[in-house]
DNA sequence: ATTCTAATGTTATATTATAACATAACGAAT
DNA sequence: ATTCGTTATGTTATAATATAACATTAGAAT
């Protein structure tokens, strides 16, 4: 469940492992399907495949395993198969990359289109999105100085999440 | 320049085209070489150099293209001996790597330990490093909500520079 | 001088991603 | 329903980034 705070962060509280995933998976498709069909692009059967391993789990995943995956339920599926694929899910904002990773999660709030800020453990690989208008507003205050036009941004925290502690 | 405001944020004015670029790096080098001096760890040869190459510009440079360098300069050099000396760099917080470019570049405020924020113009490349205490705040205080401990952070703002407006 | 450790060299390979071109599937217009 | 143009996928090859594993060399400490 998302939660938004006094500083109007909005979050999803750390995924216990004992969350009921496949509520997670199957919101995340009925959101993507939706969004694909208002936008008039199609949630291809390949498509739709791949964005459900990125939602298998909160944990970023490599486009390497997403290829394995496929090879292993015997579909013979070369890299750009994957990567046009998950371009696809990221231009329509239904997939987020972790730069610091090299792999990718599913975006918790796919209505509307945002940068991404997450939050990543290193002991257990969960990740959680925020969406915190707080750091929006200081990053804007320090490029304004700058006289700078952002385009896109990567803000990835890293450490050891309430779980695993 | 370096300039703090009011936000208490310091960064380094975007550097143009014009300034005297010699000196910055005879000031990197003075400093690198003085910290690992207190340090009590050495600045090779080899590790000179390839501080030198990533600090020949404000521009994050890739470690292939620090290889080809080398090789140009006929110095028979292989990738890990180019790898060691940039992990070496990282670990003593002379450097900072850019995550989402796959490249490195010098750090700015180098005395003290710290986390890298970065803004960098995706035409020429330059890239400004920033040190907002406001940004760090605002990530403790999301963190501290989902009781996460923070290991590292990638903070890189990507857009377009004022000289390249 | 000897010895231990840290640094570098060397070879091979892993991992991540894209270029370039061929084929197939789909949707729109006749 | 057929044709045509476009979008999506398949296929082959290769580029770009990074590390593993082991050998050798150079420095520092005794």
């Amino acid at each position: 469940m998302s939660v938004t705070d006094a500083e109007n962060t909005t979050f999803e509280a750390f995924p216990k492992p004992t969350h009921d995933h496949s509520q997670c998976v199957k919101d995340a498709l009925a959101k993507a399907l939706a969004i694909c069909q208002v936008r008039g692009v199609r949630f291809t059967e390949l498509r739709k495949q791949v964005f459900e391993l990125v939602c298998a789990s909160h944990k970023p995943i490599g486009a390497y395993d997403i290829l394995d995956t496929f090879q292993k339920r015997g579909r013979k599926t070369a890299p750009p198969t994957v990567y046009r694929a998950l371009d696809f899910l990221l231009e329509q904002g239904l997939i987020h990359r972790i730069a610091s990773l090299n792999a990718y999660v599913g975006c918790d709030f796919p209505q509307e289109p945002h940068r991404g800020q997450f939050v990543i453990c290193k002991l257990c690989g969960e990740a959680t999105e925020l969406v915190s208008h707080t750091i929006d507003k200081c990053i804007a205050g320090a490029t304004e100085k700058l006289n700078f036009q952002v385009q896109s941004r990567v803000i990835e925290i890293l450490g050891v999440c309430s779980v695993c502690q």
